[in-house]
DNA sequence: CTTGACGCTTACGTAAACGTAAAGCACAGT
DNA sequence: ACTGTGCTTTACGTTTACGTAAGCGTCAAG
C-alpha cells in the first residue's frame, strides 16, 4: 500500500520552498541557461531533471563556484554520449575540474587542521584561566 | 654560509608578484581592514604578519568565502588570549566555521565522486565507440 | 634637470548574482 | 462581481570585489 504520492512535476514555488531559495533566484538561473522548465501557457513546470539540476547548482554555489563554472559542470552531467571529439573534450573538462576540486580540498583540509589546532589552544587557555581563579 | 637573504619586510609590489594579485587588490584588502601594513611616510611596508594574512585571505577566497567571512576567520588566527568571554566567543566561532567547512567537504567529496563516475562512463563510451570502428 | 620607475590617493566604472517594486493575467472561492 | 492567491514580465536598484584611469609625490640614473 504505497499511496504516498511522489510528484513528477513541480511549480516554481514548490522548488523554491524545497531548496530554500527565492522565485527570483530560480528564474535567474533559467535566464542564465541553467534551468529549462516546460511551459504550460506562460507558467513554468519543473520536471525531475530540473529539480536535480537545481540541486547541483546550489551545491556548486556552496563550493564557491561562479554560475558560469557551474553551468559547465552541470552540463557535463547530462551530456549525450555524442561523438568522439565531444567525448574527448568532456574528458578534458573533467580533468580540469578535478584538479580544481583537489586544490580546494587541500585548502579545506589545511584550514580544518589549523582550526582544530586553534580550538585546542583556546581550550587550553580557557582551562588555564579557570585554574587560576 | 647561509647568505641567502630572507627579507623580513616587503613592498606592495613584491607581495603582489609573489601571490599573483594586483596592487589594487592588496590596497583593497587594507581598506577592508584585512591588512594593516606599516607606513614609512606614505609608503606601505609589509611585515611577515601581513604576508601570512594575505596568504590566508587568498586561501579563503579559493574556498569561496566572502571577504567579510574571511575577515572573521583571519582575525581568529591572531586573536590575543584575552578574557574568558572572548575565548568562549572565539570557540563558538570556531565551531560554526568548522560546521561550515565540514559541509563543504561533504559537497566536495560528493562532487569528486560523481566526477569520477562520469569520467569512467566517458572512457567506456569512448572505447566502445572506437571498438566499433 | 628631466625622465622613468614606483608608490600614493581619489573616484568613477563594471561584472556577478540576485533584490525589489510595478503592473498585469488567470482562476478559485465567497 | 469582487477579492485573493499564484504566477508572469520588465526593469531599475544593490552589494561585493575589484578594474581602470587621472593626477600627484619622490627618488635614482643618465
Amino acid at each position: 500500500m504505497h499511496n504516498i504520492r511522489v510528484p513528477d512535476t513541480w511549480t516554481i514555488a514548490e522548488l523554491a520552498a524545497e531548496y530554500d531559495v527565492t522565485l527570483r533566484t530560480i528564474r535567474f538561473y533559467e535566464d542564465r541557461g541553467l534551468l529549462t522548465p516546460e511551459r504550460r501557457g506562460t507558467v513554468r513546470v519543473y520536471h525531475p531533471r530540473d529539480r536535480v539540476r537545481l540541486g547541483l547548482i546550489l551545491r556548486g554555489k556552496r563550493l564557491g563556484f561562479s554560475l558560469d563554472e557551474i553551468a559547465t559542470i552541470v552540463d557535463m552531467y547530462d551530456a549525450e554520449p555524442g561523438e568522439e571529439g565531444q567525448l574527448e573534450y568532456l574528458l578534458a573538462q573533467i580533468t580540469t575540474r578535478r584538479a580544481d576540486l583537489e586544490q580546494r580540498r587541500q585548502d579545506l583540509e589545511q584550514t580544518l587542521k589549523e582550526l582544530t589546532e586553534l580550538e585546542a589552544r583556546c581550550q587550553a587557555d580557557l582551562t588555564a584561566l579557570r585554574q587560576r581563579t
